[in-house]
DNA sequence: ATATAAGTTAAAGAATACTTTAAGTCAATA
DNA sequence: TATTGACTTAAAGTATTCTTTAACTTATAT
């Protein structure tokens, strides 16, 4: 069974015209080809192209991921590279994560500061209330 | 005491082109200037920087930090769209935590998998194994 | 057989976020 | 006072990831 890129487009819910970039940049050559020219996508086929979105959401570049694709072409010859890959982006996906909780505290304590300062009607206010008013969590975002 | 932009840029770690571009794009219009017209960066405005870098970290368009920059300047009467603002973005920074955990599963199948295949030599061998091979958290990764 | 929808390519365009360059000014030190 | 390093701006350049356009072809449905 076979899709054609409009079909493995919505599938995979990107547009037809950003498979086709992939393919451009090296990152599908799998996909083989009918006696006149038109894509044909196999169900495999969509199982890399998921690989290739969660590469791609968690930061690596095109070029990045070319580099695995031409890893997996090439062989077992490749595998110790491609693990290496995977564990650097894993521990690159940790670190990410990490990065957005701490981030999420910060805006945790936005929030908390626009809450307070809409049940006082103004920021003013905030800037007048002792340490004791504020939550323990958020004292760390406290400028002296 | 103030810091002039190659200052406050190297505090940061970030460009002075990088601030300077900010700059040009309405993020910083707390920033004043000496008579001759040298960027003074006060400790409040490194604050201020450090929300501008969360929210950028965290995926907001510079046209969207302007939005709620320019709240901030308009003063009280905008702190219900400055609260809507960070609500939502930190709904959106929840939810990117949630897709780089899935998205990390995935990896760590892969991970796995080139592991396994290391030590038999070739990824072929992988798809020999039966379903009791495969620890059951990577069981929804398998394709039938 | 023919019309039509969807496929193909190359090339140009778009959006975002900066960086670099060029020409000139400011401010601190010798 | 003169030099020097860092500042200023506007404008052009860069990188990335697609999208759009134009001209043409393929495949399907009547």
């Amino acid at each position: 069974m076979f899709y054609t890129v409009g079909e493995a487009a919505k599938m995979l819910k990107v547009a037809p015209s950003a498979l086709r970039y992939y393919d451009k940049e090296g990152l599908l050559p799998f996909v083989e080809r009918s006696g006149g020219g038109i894509r044909m996508f196999k169900e495999n086929d969509l199982e890399w192209l998921k690989l290739i979105g969660c590469l791609k959401a968690t930061g690596m570049p095109i070029k990045g991921i070319k580099q695995f694709i031409e890893c997996t072409i090439k062989g077992d010859e490749t595998i110790d590279e491609r693990l290496g890959i995977l564990k650097a982006q894993r521990e690159n996906v940790v670190k990410q994560i990490e990065q957005l909780k701490a981030h999420l505290e910060m805006i945790d304590y936005k929030v908390w500061y626009y809450q307070t300062a809409q049940r006082a009607g103004s920021t003013a206010a905030i800037e007048q209330l002792s340490a004791d008013d504020v939550p323990e969590k958020y004292k760390k975002f406290l400028k002296k």
